[in-house]
Order: C-alpha cells, then sequence, then structure tokens
DNA sequence: GGCGACGATATGTCTAATCATAATCCCGAT
DNA sequence: ATCGGGATTATGATTAGACATATCGTCGCC
C-alpha cells in the first residue's frame, strides 16, 4: 500500500462559489471513494491537515466533521480520524414527487379524476390511514395520474377535511389532490411504506395491465400538529416504474432519527 | 395566528449528552414540525436568536446551518431565515441488509447456497451490472436466504474475482456473498434499483409461492475504485416484504448528489 | 415618475483562542 | 508482572471578532 497521495496541495485551483471547507470535504472524499485512502486509514491529526490545506483548525474541523457525518469518517478523541469500513449493505431510495417523475421522463402529466365523495370514516380506513380515523366525515378520492395520456398511476386517497382547510370545496377533476395539498397543509411528516401486489381485476383495467401482473405500491400517511392529514395508495406497474438510489456509506444523518 | 410560542426559554432544562446547538436544534425543529412555525413563518434574526437562547451567534449559525441543511429553513442574506415551504412529495426509503432484517423480526437467518460457477462473462450479465463485463472471468453464485428455515430471498450475483480478492477461494456454503464482501472488499459505492416484478415458475417454487406473485426486485450495483465489484439481483416475496420510510421534509443533503 | 447608486442589513465564512472530554500512554507502586 | 492513576493528546464545543457577500430599500438625479 504504500503511502497513498497527499492531500492539500491545491491552494491555487479553488472553483467559483465553493467555500474553503467545501473544497477540502470534496478532496477528501474522492481520496476516500477511489480508494486511495481505503477503510482503516488512520488521516494526520486535525492540526496538521489545516496547515497543509492553509486553513484554521475550526475550517478542517467543519470539514472533518461534515465527512463524518456522512459517514465517511469516523472520528473518536485522542485515536484521531479514520475512513470508515463499508457499513451494512443498506441504502436510501428515494420516491419522487409524481409530476416531476412523469417531466423527468420528458412526458406530459395530467390527473384524471374518477371517483369523489365525502362520507364517515370507516374501519377500512386504517388500510390508508394506519388508525381508523372514527366516524368524522372523510373526503375520499380515486384518480389516474397519466404520462402522454397513458396509464402512469392510479391513486386512492383519503383527505382529512378538518386538517386540510379547503378541501371540501376542491373539485380535483383536474387538479392532483398531491400537488394540491402541497399547497394547503401547512406542513407534513410522511411515512412510507413499499410493497409489491398483484394488479386486481379493476386496477389491471385501469392501469392497461395483464390481471394479476405485478405492481408496485406506496402507501403514504401524512400528519401535521399531530392529527392525519392525508393518506394515500400510489399504484404503478411494476415493470414501468422503478426507484432508484446512489449512495456511499451513508444516508447522512437526516432529520428524523429519533 | 398571532404570535406563535417563544424560543429560547429552557437555559435550565439540558439534556445530558446534548451540546447546546443540538439542544437548539431540536427545539427549532419541535417549533416546525409540530406546525407552531408555519412554512413560510419569518424567524427572528440569528443575532437576536443567539442572545436569547443565550448563546454566540457561532453557536446559533451551526444549529441554524444545520436545519438548513436538513431541509426545514430556508436562509438567504438579507432576507433573514423562513420556514421551509413542504418540498415535493418526495421520501427516502431504507434498504436494510438482509441479516439485519431478519433479525429485527426476531427470526434466525441463515443462508443457503444453491448453485456457484466460475465462468467468462457474458452479455445477459449486463442485467445485473449495468455494462458488460467483458470476457473476463466471473463468480456466479445463486443462493437463498432463510428466515427460521422458511424462505426470505432469493439472491442471484456475479462477483468480480479481480476486485474481490480470495472470493475464488471462498466457497460461500454457509456465509451468504453480501456478508463476506462487506468485509473484504475495501469500499463500495452502490446504486440500487427497485421494482415490482411477477414470480416465474423457478422462483415460486425457490420461495414457496405461486407462479406469477409480486415480488418486490432489488438490483444493487457496487464498484470500489472505479471498477466493479459485485451485482446481485434480490427477489423478496412482495407480500411478506416491504420498505418503510419516516421522513420529514428532505433526506438531509446527502454525500452523492453529482 | 422611473431608474440607478449607495447604504443598511442579515447571513456566510473564517480565524485564533480557550476550555472540555475522552482515550491512550506510560510510569510507578504493589 | 499487573494494575491504577495521572499526563498527554486529539477531537469537540464555544466564543468574540472580523471580513465577505447578497439583497432590499431608499434617496436623489434625470
Amino acid at each position: 500500500m504504500s503511502a497513498p497521495a497527499q492531500p492539500g496541495s491545491p491552494p491555487a485551483g479553488l472553483r467559483k462559489g465553493a467555500t474553503r471547507h467545501d473544497h477540502i470535504v470534496e478532496d477528501i472524499r474522492s481520496f476516500i471513494v477511489d480508494g486511495r485512502w481505503p477503510p482503516g486509514f488512520q488521516l494526520p491529526v486535525e492540526t496538521d491537515l489545516a496547515e497543509r490545506y492553509g486553513v484554521s483548525r475550526m475550517t478542517m474541523n467543519k470539514a472533518l466533521g461534515q465527512l463524518a457525518r456522512e459517514g465517511f469518517l469516523v472520528r473518536r478523541k485522542k485515536s484521531g480520524t479514520q475512513v470508515a469500513q463499508p457499513r451494512a449493505e443498506s441504502a436510501v431510495v428515494a420516491i419522487a414527487d409524481i409530476r416531476d417523475e412523469v417531466r423527468r421522463s420528458g412526458r406530459a402529466h395530467r390527473f384524471h379524476l374518477l371517483a369523489r365523495r365525502a362520507r364517515p370514516g370507516r374501519e377500512e380506513d386504517a388500510l390508508l390511514l394506519g388508525d381508523a380515523p372514527g366516524s368524522r366525515e372523510v373526503l375520499w378520492l380515486q384518480g389516474l395520474h397519466l404520462a402522454d395520456d397513458h396509464p402512469f398511476c392510479f391513486e386512492t386517497r383519503l383527505i382529512n377535511p378538518d386538517a386540510a382547510e379547503g378541501a371540501k370545496e376542491q373539485d380535483f377533476a383536474d387538479l392532483a389532490p398531491g400537488a394540491w395539498l402541497l399547497g394547503a397543509v401547512p406542513w407534513s411528516v410522511a411515512s412510507h411504506r413499499v410493497r409489491a401486489v398483484n394488479a386486481t381485476a379493476a386496477e389491471a383495467k385501469l392501469l392497461e395491465l395483464e390481471v394479476g401482473e405485478a405492481c408496485l405500491e406506496i402507501v403514504r400517511r401524512t400528519q401535521a400538529a399531530g392529527d392525519w392529514v392525508t393518506g394515500v395508495r400510489l399504484l404503478y406497474p411494476g415493470s414501468e416504474h422503478q426507484l432508484v438510489a446512489n449512495f456511499g456509506p451513508d444516508a447522512g444523518g437526516g432529520p428524523s432519527r429519533g
């Protein structure tokens, strides 16, 4: 192995818009991801690196701290800083917004409302909401997302009219309820569940599939201020749709870990 | 609406192990997620907040900067700091390590090797690897992950013997290749793809399903130092398996966004 | 009334310094 | 030889201060 290439050389080659610690983060990350610094590699001490890069210890600390939060480095007092071992074979997959998803593939997005009812909550609503909504009135919707007028996603949704002000007055004829809710609901903390299911006869007809064809089912429950706002089930043709992730060692210490 | 509850009150109630900026981050985040500070809400200026919390501006800056990176706040010079609008209906789903997954459900994990061959690369290998491996020799494996001796996941894998030193000598009879690779490969940057597929007759038999039943397919390609290390296809019974995520507005500015 | 320049303002970044904390090393006593 | 305790060391946290930068308002000129 011998000594890996040295960092800290380029004080001149500063890209515009990049701060010093950004530059250092990218530099060190490149050392790690391309293998020049293997897992377990012991980095020089903070003060040393700071001197090599020509920055103060605070700036170096910020850069190393960020890399540690991202999971590339492990830092322990006295022991110093080491390149992290690859963690479990875990990863993180992004679920995109439907409109963005369709548009990114270069097609036109359209929403077609199939059904809309205001009715009291039922037991079966717990499938979308986790908890039963009680006997309060809920808004129930079904619709189809189209990409270039081709079926893309079948949506079944419950909305809490108490939490989503103005929902009762919306007819959702063309506007997808998800898009409308984004602008109307004060905040959302959501939980998602992804499964594979076989298309029922009705679903197959709507999505223009064979009965029993595998579909990707995403159930999302959205809350705000303790109360549920909406629960939605999205059904994508499995052959067409896919979730993609590109990731290094860690997801980067996101917000809701507690 | 009126004035939301004030922050900065508790200088006394410091939990153990929590730093000051951690405390501030949690405090402000709670204001946002439970709706006391709605989207678009204008926060007091940094110096003001710092004074209220009894910390320096640097510490306050660290806390606000972290919340901004997490996506809860939007900061612009002169305009000040605002609570972010809920972004697209996007989310992030975690893919866990298979052993962890099984063990977390309280069952015993076991791997059963079905086939193992060293052979030249083929065109069809591109399905797992993205690119064709050329005519170099590859290691091809198939096996079944069991939870309490019940089929849990069907695995098909290609390994690059040049990148994974010692792979040729491993027989993988009991040790799952994923677990072995974690300890043998210097680093891995992986890309994942999740789809829904119908079980073929062979797959259904192995997983003890009906033919055509919906399954969750995860394809992972792992690289190290520019070369591919392994490509794997994991097939889970769709009814049994699910991916779950709990998230706020953003995934938190992870490592590989470029 | 419209347009441009300039100043005020809030955040962004960086520095040097200090204290805290945890882990390790090392040396001496038993 | 081993165990314990202090010294050492590297990171962690915090602060006050300084300068940079983007942007919003406003004032004055045309």
